[in-house]
DNA sequence: CGATTTTGACCTGCGC
DNA sequence: GCGCAGGTCAAAATCG
């Protein structure tokens, strides 16, 4: 599966995304049903960067969506009692950065936060929804 | 042997 | 300006 942008819906940024909103649960979320096994995901699209992000009901949070990611990083956020792990694409020039945590209150949900674009082919050929 | 992963520390940005 | 939170990088160890 591919993981752009244009396969999700293109919100131009949760109005009034300061206060009520949390980082994974916008007031004006998108609860979509894509081919993805996902059930809910928004996309924020800024000049010139993209930010994905989609709650998945797997309890598995490593989605091989057919890239290579390196973990650079875990860190755990007050918002949330469990760490946030980074992971960022290991193809050279490929600045994608991937971001990866546990429901707050569903540990049964993950939160995949996707940032950025691939500038390169699926290194893999993988896709089980092909 | 090379790549990747893990934990900690450090740095940056924003808020107050 | 300082404090807090979040994010990134680095060094070492491990696995393939």
């Amino acid at each position: 599966m591919e993981l752009n942008s244009e396969h999700f819906l293109l919100l131009p940024q949760p109005e009034t995304a300061s206060t009520t909103l949390s980082p994974v649960n916008p007031g004006g979320r998108a609860c979509v049903d894509y081919t993805l096994q996902t059930n809910e995901g928004y996309a924020t699209t800024m000049e010139g960067k993209v930010k994905i992000a989609f709650r998945t009901k797997s309890g598995v949070e490593v989605m091989d969506d057919g890239y290579k990611w390196r973990k650079y990083g875990k860190k755990m956020i007050k918002d949330n009692p469990n760490p946030r792990h980074y992971y960022r694409c290991s193809r050279a020039g490929c600045k994608v950065k991937k971001r990866v945590e546990r429901d707050r209150e569903d540990g049964r949900f993950v939160i995949t936060t996707y940032e950025g674009r691939h500038n390169h082919e699926t290194p893999h050929s993988s896709p089980p929804y092909n």
